[in-house]
DNA sequence: CATATTCTATGGTACCCGAT
DNA sequence: ATCGGGTACCATAGAATATG
């Protein structure tokens, strides 16, 4: 294990019902309370929305002026513990960097997050150096039947504009870096997703030309901690999706959410 | 200076509108 | 009738800006 990032709050389970407009999730919990938890996840979730799922959410501190006072964190698929808050690898990776414990992003001045460069867009991490060091975290939880990690899970054009700014920070001379999340320990490698965003799949394969690195990091979500588990590889060559159609067909039953409130 | 409000960002959906 | 484009919306955090 290369870093252990105990949660915050402690978590409470229960039984997800169903999720309604993106951002909350009905969860019954084992104390036998209805509650309503915040879904960080601004992405569909394909293959994790399922009413039944195990689920676990944190306690909001009661002086938040939040409306809903749980956040959904994790979830249970095919038996794994997965982790669905999109934030919490953000926090991660600021404890990852800061430790200085992946090569090649260990040596640096300062650390500064979400600084703003290029044409609207603000970079995650920005490591002082030499030269300057772009760090863009990309975080994914959708795993394919080959054991391999995809992202996006959805169109990102949003994505797909911070690897074209990316390669121009590169081209003038700076370091670049995509690190890709997956919160689930039980993939070999992580993979642009041709079948869900061709163009961001093609701005990786270009980026990765120009000189952008990429790299993955596993996270075992557990009911304690997020552990960063190993490096894994990213691989951008372009491949045959028609496998991927398939195992998608098997999960879209369970995708998405209702428009319809609880 | 402290506090309050506004802005930005997130992705899928539902909606409208105009063009075929 | 079906299409694609544009956009408001949902909840929240955190940054940016405004107000007292």
């Amino acid at each position: 294990m290369l870093l252990r990032v105990p949660h915050p709050w402690p978590l409470l389970p229960g039984r997800l019902v169903a999720r309604y407009k993106r951002f909350i999730a009905e969860i019954d919990l084992e104390s036998g309370e209805r509650i309503r938890a915040h879904c960080v996840n601004p992405g569909r979730m394909e293959g994790q929305v399922r009413p039944g799922a195990r689920a676990w959410v944190s306690p909001v501190p009661a002086a938040s002026k939040r409306k809903l006072r749980y956040t959904w964190e994790l979830v249970e698929e095919d038996g794994r513990i997965v982790g669905a808050n999109t934030v919490a690898p953000n926090r991660v990776v600021a404890d990852l960097l800061a430790a200085r414990v992946l090569p090649g992003l260990k040596r640096f001045g300062q650390l500064r997050s979400e600084v703003a460069y290029a044409e609207r867009s603000r970079v995650d991490f920005l490591l002082d150096g030499a030269t300057p060091h772009y760090v863009e975290v990309k975080n994914c939880h959708l795993r394919y039947p080959d054991a391999r990690g995809y992202f996006p899970d959805s169109v990102s054009a949003r994505a797909t504009h911070h690897l074209h700014a990316l390669r121009e920070v590169v081209e003038a001379g700076a370091k670049a870096t995509v690190l890709f999340t997956i919160q689930r320990p039980d993939v070999e490698a992580i993979r642009p997703s041709i079948l869900h965003d061709p163009a961001f799949a093609e701005a990786a394969r270009e980026a990765g030309a120009a000189g952008v690195r990429f790299r993955a990091v596993t996270i075992q979500a557990t009911l304690d901690s997020l552990d960063v588990m190993r490096e894994i590889p990213v691989e951008l060559a372009a491949y045959d999706t028609a496998p991927h159609a398939r195992w998608q067909a098997k999960k879209l039953p369970w995708s998405g959410w209702r428009n319809d409130g609880p």
